[in-house]
DNA sequence: TAGGTACATTTAGATATATCTATATATCAG
DNA sequence: CTGATATATAGATATATCTAAATGTACCTA
């Protein structure tokens, strides 16, 4: 079930620029450089995105030389599937139980 | 896959009290009276909330005389679980395309 | 060591958001 | 119609967020 510590992790998903990133890492582990060409932010706007999705859980940074190469942190999203997946039941069995008629 | 507009769908699951919110409407549908009971937050700022989760598609609104009943959309988060699925399975894909040595 | 490249951090300004109080609207009970 | 109740809207304020310019740091190359 979502918990209210899970917010960051929303936060973090609530940002046109940061999406796109999610899609590109979605494709493979991804340097801040070709991030940076395919996005229309300056790289210091870039850098904070990163740390928003990193402190998050979402992504995972590692350091190779003067490269910092980014991936999706697949865990974390099958997490969220989870939750969504125990909302989604929860839903179905509970879709009848309205309160008709009153408070 | 993710898409820039949903940065509001997400927005809305990212602050504390709306996560609470969602949390209780998949156990059912429920009036903004009883989510209030559960809630530290004024009356104004629930209203608040629930117009944001409105205009997110995530919760859908109910009149009943003078009560609001509101609920889930299993809809949309459905379709959440099936954009995740779908990036995760893209990360098992592409997990050893990774950029190694270079950029 | 010196200069260049890749990225992070700091700072500041503009915009957005959460929250409250006060007020408005709608519905119900009598 | 009147008063009470449930919810929404308006206005104000404090906090958070996005963004970029300037600067700092780490690493590489020569």
């Amino acid at each position: 079930m979502l918990s209210e510590n899970q917010t960051d992790l929303f936060k973090a998903l609530s940002d046109r620029n940061r999406l796109r990133i999610v899609s590109m890492l979605a494709e493979g582990e991804m340097c801040a450089c070709k991030l940076l060409e395919n996005l229309s932010v300056s790289q210091p706007t870039l850098s904070h995105h990163m740390g928003v999705l990193m402190r998050s859980g979402l992504v995972t940074g590692r350091k190779d030389g003067q490269w910092m190469h980014y991936s999706l942190d697949k865990s974390q999203i099958d997490s969220l599937i989870s939750d969504f997946e125990e909302i989604s039941d929860l839903i179905s069995r509970n879709q009848y139980t309205n309160s008709e008629g009153g408070c």
